[in-house]
DNA sequence: TTTTTGATTGTTTGC
DNA sequence: GCAAACAATCAAAAA
């Protein structure tokens, strides 16, 4: 047994929630050929490209960020991250249209931001690719800093067009 | 000491 | 179009 190291923080839980459906395929792993099979998850190395911008938190994660900080209120003893996942989870489920929909919009917002880094990150790459590159000092300065000062946002303003 | 794992769902991305 | 990776989190366990 070495499966799921001692923690054992999901124990035989699964079964009584069972990921929907496994989700996709149980889990990510079995690395099929994607890229060329991960040999870790997350960069532990970042031999990639540390600047390009990660990927926007979904909905459910903009929840989970908020919901961890409830939960962890009401269970501080509680420190396994799967606890608070699958309570999130769950929680997530019953919740209502109505009730993500802030959350909803906050992601939509971070989507936003994430594809006009990406567009920067692209400029870049070509930048790069062209073989001068050598100051990337420009970096981006661009920025934004809008919702964030804003503070106003929280709560759906985005009624953009639908 | 460092790295991985575990659990959730949604989004992104590559083929 | 589908399937897999990856986004945050954090403490414990393993290497």
């Amino acid at each position: 047994m070495t499966g799921g190291r001692g923690k054992g923080a999901v124990k035989n839980t699964t079964t009584a929630l069972m990921p929907a459906d496994e989700r996709k395929a149980g889990k990510r792993k079995a690395p099929v050929g994607r890229s060329s099979i991960p040999k870790a998850k997350k960069e532990k190395k970042a031999d990639k490209d540390p600047n390009k911008p990660k990927r926007p938190p979904s909905a459910f994660f903009v929840f989970l960020e908020e919901f961890r900080i409830t939960f962890k209120k009401e269970n501080p003893n509680v420190k396994a991250v799967s606890a608070v996942g699958k309570a999130a989870g769950e929680k997530w489920k019953s919740m209502s249209e109505e009730d993500k929909a802030p959350y909803e919009a906050k992601a939509r917002k971070r989507k936003a931001d994430y594809e006009k880094q990406m567009k920067d990150y692209n400029k870049k790459q070509e930048t790069s690719a062209n073989g001068v590159a050598d100051d990337e000092d420009a970096e981006e300065a661009n920025d934004e800093e809008n919702e964030a000062s804003g503070e106003d946002g929280e709560e759906e303003d985005d009624d953009d067009e639908d």
